[in-house]
DNA sequence: CAACCGTGGGG
DNA sequence: TCCCCAAGGTT
C-alpha cells in the first residue's frame, strides 16, 4: 500500500477539488443545498442504485414530501407508492421512521455528528458521514463503493472490499486525506471521480485529473483493483402463480412481514418442484423470470376457480389494485396475464 | 461474519 | 444469456 507524505496529500486535495469545481455534477438535484433532510433521502435512494436511475425518484419524492416533518407524518402506503419499483423497501420503511425519530427526538433539531447519526434506521456508517460531512462538515470520509474503487486503486489497497473488516482500513487510510476545509465537497468529488474517469468499467485512466497520483496506475495493474471476491450465484427456485378472478377482480396474498418483499402483495404463490407438477396447466409456454440478488424465480401462471380469501388475501378490483404498491414482480405477473388472455 | 434484501442497465 | 455493477444496511 501507497504511504503519500503531507505534501503530496495536499497537492491531492488541490487537484481533486479544483477539478471538482470545474466539472462536478452540480446540477444534482439533490446538490441544490446542503439540507440535511434533502442529503438523507437522496442518500437513502442512491444505496445501491444508479444515479440515473434515482433522479426521477427523488425529484417526485421531494414534491410530495418536502420536509422531515410531511415524511415522518405521511401514511406509509404514501412513501411506498413513491419507492415503487426502486427496491430494497426497507430502505423506504426506515426512511420515514428515521424521520419520525428526528421530529420526536430530536424535535426537528437535526443530529449533527456521524454517530448520532449512525442511530437512524437505515442509516449507517457511509450514509451517516456522507450526510455529517455534506450537511454539516465532519471531516469524515464516506467510504462507498466509489472510494473502495477509487482509493484501492490510488493507494494499491489490496484488502478485499467484499470483507467488511476492509472497511476499516480504507476508512483508516482515507480519514487523514479528506479535506479538512471541505468535506462534503471531497466526499463528493470521490463519487464524481468514481463515476466518470475511474468507473467500474470504461475508466478513463489517461485522463483522469488524478491520474499522476495513481500508483496502480503508475504500475500498469490497475485492472487488478479493487480485489473483490465474487457473490454466489441467484438460486433457481420454481413457484406457481394462482390466478383467481371473482367479477373482474383478483385476489392478492400479503407476503409475511419478514423476508423478501415483505409486506406486500402478490398473487398467491406455491413453489414447486419441477414444471411436471402443474401438469400442463400454465396460461403461458414460459415463465416469468424475476431475478433478485440471491434468487433467481420462475414463475408459472395457473388458472384456478375462486376460492374463499384467507384472512391474508384479498380480491381487489382495478381501481384498488391501482391504489397499491406493488413489486415489479407482480407488475410483471399482471402483464404476462394480459398477454395470455389477449391470445385467447 | 455471512446471508439477506430489488431492480435496471451495460458489456 | 449471463454476468457484473450501482452513493449499503440489518440481522
Amino acid at each position: 500500500m501507497e504511504k503519500w507524505s503531507q505534501q503530496t496529500i495536499e497537492s491531492f486535495r488541490e487537484t481533486l477539488l479544483h477539478w471538482y469545481d470545474d466539472e462536478g455534477r452540480k446540477t444534482l438535484p439533490w446538490r441544490q443545498n446542503h439540507d440535511p433532510y434533502r442529503v438523507m433521502v437522496s442518500e437513502i435512494m442512491l444505496q445501491q442504485t444508479q444515479v440515473a436511475t434515482v433522479i426521477p425518484y427523488f425529484e417526485r419524492f421531494m414534491q410530495q414530501l418536502p420536509t422531515v416533518s410531511a415524511l415522518a407524518q405521511a401514511p406509509e402506503e404514501v412513501v411506498l407508492k413513491l419507492w415503487e419499483g426502486l427496491g430494497y423497501y426497507s430502505r423506504a420503511r426506515n426512511l420515514q421512521k428515521a424521520a419520525q425519530y428526528v421530529v420526536r427526538e430530536y424535535d426537528g433539531e437535526w443530529p449533527t455528528t456521524s454517530k448520532e447519526l449512525q442511530t437512524l434506521p437505515g442509516v449507517g456508517p457511509y450514509t451517516a458521514a456522507a450526510i455529517a460531512s455534506i450537511s454539516f462538515g465532519e471531516v469524515v470520509p464516506a467510504v462507498d463503493g466509489n472510494q473502495y474503487r477509487v482509493f484501492s486503486r490510488l493507494l494499491k489497497i489490496d484488502a478485499d472490499i467484499a470483507q467488511p473488516k476492509s472497511r476499516q482500513i480504507f476508512y483508516d487510510a482515507i480519514l487523514p486525506i479528506v479535506d479538512p476545509k471541505r468535506p462534503g465537497d471531497f466526499n463528493q468529488a470521490i463519487m464524481d471521480l468514481g463515476a466518470s474517469y475511474m468507473s467500474a468499467k470504461n475508466a478513463d485512466t489517461q485522463h483522469s485529473p488524478v491520474k499522476s497520483f495513481n500508483a496502480a496506475y503508475r504500475d500498469g495493474v490497475e485492472s487488478h483493483y479493487p480485489v473483490k471476491t465474487p457473490k454466489p450465484k441467484p438460486v433457481k427456485q420454481l413457484f406457481v402463480a394462482h390466478v383467481y378472478e371473482k367479477n373482474g377482480a383478483l385476489l392478492l396474498e400479503q407476503r409475511p412481514e419478514t423476508g423478501l418483499l415483505a409486506n406486500f402483495w402478490t398473487f398467491p404463490l406455491t413453489p414447486i418442484n419441477s414444471v411436471e407438477d402443474i401438469q400442463g396447466n400454465m396460461l403461458n409456454i414460459k415463465p416469468v423470470v424475476h431475478i433478485f440478488t440471491h434468487r433467481r424465480w420462475e414463475i408459472w401462471l395457473v388458472k384456478s376457480t375462486s376460492i374463499t380469501p384467507d384472512s391474508w388475501q384479498k380480491y381487489f378490483n382495478q381501481e384498488e389494485l391501482a391504489a397499491l404498491s406493488l413489486p415489479k414482480l407482480q407488475y410483471k405477473l399482471l402483464e404476462k396475464l394480459n398477454v395470455s388472455e389477449s391470445e385467447i
